[in-house]
RNA sequence: GGCCUCGUAGCUUAACUGGAUAGAGCACUUGGUUACGGCCCAAGAGGUUAGGAGUUCGAAUCUCUUCGAGGUCACCA
């Protein structure tokens, strides 16, 4: 039993005994004592003052009393305002330590039959992977490695967005400018070398564009627009012709490319021919596809994520009709006159939604219905786990609604990983349209110069061979970003500073690794592995600090994992080096008279270096023996 | 406009989901290595938790309201 449990029912006993209220042990709050206060746990006893109706102090002291006389290790408490700190003698301490230094696998739990499919990344395929695909990776991965360590049999999967009008862009681009060159031939990165012809597009299609806005088919359509709501509102703002202008041929884009464009009518055409397996544009995609891939397979490698399988869109998104169709004989779903079909999510208080079109074809939603069948098929998941941004909270309530109306079991079991979006200093927003996405592959590269160049001042690795040293600005580099993103809660939008991410000073990966790094300095030094058998019967504060922060290792895991949340363990990692550092500073470690000492304060170092490992293990974070 | 997030030191952020004097890092100022790695340690300054009202022993956290930022309401994915 951990002894935040027994201090939960003994303090229920007291309450008992003392003031003959029943008073149930889940609802006693322990905290750990601020650093400010003597002890180690405390006892928040307001909850108990109202249900003893007695003085808070008065509260407190009793509960004191009768804590300390039937727990051995409480050595003494105090009581300020209707808190209640503990201390424990420092014997119970080192047998906590003791304990903790026999166990196999510390901090981590046996299966616990539970499956679970995670799916991450999810990339279009007519694109380099940018800057949020790496807050989806680095948080996903970090998630599956939490629930791993709490027991969970964990399937990570990817979904490919490899078919659609995007990628036909890319392809018909490179019908027309690429001359026939392939990333082998221009020595480019396979996905940056399709994201190009997709920008080329975009331009093509942008110089089209201009050039149409001077026909008078335009104006015509600029002219039917200014009798509309919108533009009467804009000219009641004072907006003159030009402003208007430009405000409506933004809007009208989209028109633009469906209705007149050249480029777009080509474009679609051939997404039809994709549709209808056409084979010379099946080859070209295929073609295309396999070249991203490739660059794709080199960003995972780089930034150590894998897969154990793929989905790929343009194999599902015509199941799900099936399950549409089904739902619709059922009466689960409903027809509209124009043949479409449709589910009333109201009474899981949402909207009504799409799930085919009355052309028959499927929509987004329509393909993740036979995804998560597919899954459930292969993997008889209980949890489905989908790390995806924010902005699709709202399709992922539909998705698991839709789901639990057509009756599935694993409806329950789906969970939308939501991350927030990010932002760049300044305030601005990451639009590729505005040429603002900060690419993965470039800032990677950046962090991992960064390091190199901080490592190589340092001089300490100078007997390193090129590919051990290359190894290691991977390990930190890549280290900084992924402790940058998983320390900040994944649910909030966060501000994406590249100068400071590379930053390895203070809250940071590679100050923790160092603080590892220092730790296999001293272990090699030493030269032996230290004794279990503590003895050492007395503690300095920044010992107990770190036994104590030790001890928390399983409770922070398990905590972490139940909230998907990565930034637990980032702030408890570097609570950990943070306090070692100082524990560092301050004492000799090998140097002491007292060889027992000598060998109580490495095997403390080791056993923090261990966690320290796991710790930055569970974030995807590489620990090096040197740097 | 309807619905959903969010607003904390100059900047980036934390607060165990209602608990103590709101913690950290960066930047800034000052000090510290005869030991085991200075990418380190210590100290200082920096806050009306966007504004207002309410709920109670107690609010950054819950309710209402005003202001501000974002997302979503596509037969896009």
């Amino acid at each position: 039993m951990s002894i935040e449990q027994l201090l939960r029912e003994k303090t229920t006993q007291a309450v008992k005994e003392i003031f003959e209220v029943e008073f149930p042990s889940d609802k006693i709050i322990i905290n750990e004592t601020r650093k400010e206060f003597d002890g180690e746990l405390t006892v928040v006893v307001f909850p108990v003052v109202k249900a003893a109706k007695k003085k808070p102090e008065e509260v407190g002291n009793a509960i004191g009393e009768y804590l300390k006389t039937h727990i051995e290790s409480i050595q003494d408490f105090n009581v300020i305002k209707g808190f209640l700190n503990l201390s424990f003698s420092d014997e119970f301490w080192i047998q906590q330590f003791s304990e903790i230094t026999q166990k196999e696998n510390y901090g981590f739990q046996p299966d616990n039959g539970k499956t679970v499919v995670l799916e991450y990344c999810g990339p279009n395929t007519n694109k380099p992977l940018h800057l949020g695909h790496i807050r989806n990776m680095v948080l996903g991965y970090s998630v599956a490695n939490l629930l791993k360590a709490t027991g969970h049999k964990v399937h990570k999967v990817n979904i490919l967005n490899d078919r659609g009008i995007a990628i036909c862009k890319s392809m018909m681009a490179w019908q027309k400018f690429g001359e026939g060159k392939t990333p082998d031939s221009t020595h480019t990165k396979g996905d940056h070398f399709v994201g190009s012809y997709y920008v080329q597009y975009n331009q093509a299609l942008e110089k089209e564009y201009q050039e149409w806005q001077q026909t008078t088919i335009a104006q015509t359509e600029f002219n039917k627009w200014l009798n509309s709501n919108t533009a009467e509102k804009l000219k009641e703002d004072g907006k003159d012709d030009a402003a208007l202008q430009k405000y409506f041929f933004k809007y009208f884009s989209n028109n633009y490319f469906n209705e007149f464009s050249e480029l777009g009518k080509e474009t679609k055409e051939m997404l039809q021919k994709w549709e209808a397996g056409d084979t010379d544009v099946r080859t070209l995609w295929e073609q295309m596809n396999g070249w991203v891939y490739d660059g794709f397979n080199q960003t995972y490698k780089r930034l150590g994520i894998d897969f154990e399988d793929e989905y790929k869109e343009s194999e599902y998104y015509e199941a799900g009709k099936v399950m549409v169709e089904e739902g619709l004989k059922e009466d689960i779903f409903y027809q509209k006159d124009d043949g479409s079909i449709w589910s009333n999510l109201e009474e899981h208080k949402l909207d009504r939604k799409l799930l085919l079109r009355k052309d028959g074809t499927s929509v987004y939603l329509t393909q993740d219905l036979a995804v998560a069948q597919a899954r459930y098929d292969k993997y008889k998941m209980d949890i489905s786990i989908y790390t995806v941004g924010d902005e699709q909270n709202y399709h992922f309530k539909a998705l698991k609604a839709v789901l639990s109306q057509l009756g599935k079991v694993y409806a329950d079991g789906v969970y939308h990983l939501s991350y927030g979006m990010i932002d760049l200093p300044g305030g601005a927003k990451m639009k590729s349209r505005e040429g603002t996405v900060v690419d993965a592959d470039d800032l990677i590269e950046e962090v991992v110069d960064k390091a190199k160049t901080a490592t190589l001042e340092s001089g300490k690795i100078d007997d390193f061979s090129t590919e051990q040293a290359q190894e290691l600005f991977e390990m930190l580099g890549v280290g900084a970003i992924r402790f940058f993103i998983l320390s900040i809660d994944p649910k909030k939008r966060m501000t994406f500073d590249p100068a400071q991410s590379v930053e390895l000073q203070g809250f940071t990966g590679p100050y923790i690794q160092y603080g590892y790094a220092r730790i296999q300095s001293i272990l090699r030094k030493y030269g032996k592995t230290p004794s279990t058998s503590i003895n050492v019967h007395k503690l300095e504060a920044e010992e107990k600090d770190l036994i104590i922060q030790v001890s928390n290792f399983e409770k922070v895991v398990q905590e972490a994992a139940q909230h998907y949340e990565p930034s637990i363990v980032a702030q408890y990692v570097y609570n950990l080096a943070k306090t070692y550092n100082k524990f560092y500073a301050e004492y000799p470690i090998l140097n002491n008279e007292d060889e027992g000492l000598n060998d109580f304060r490495t095997l403390l170092s080791k056993n923090v270096g261990e966690v320290l490992q796991k710790g930055l293990g569970l974030l995807g974070i590489q620990t090096p023996e040197r740097m």
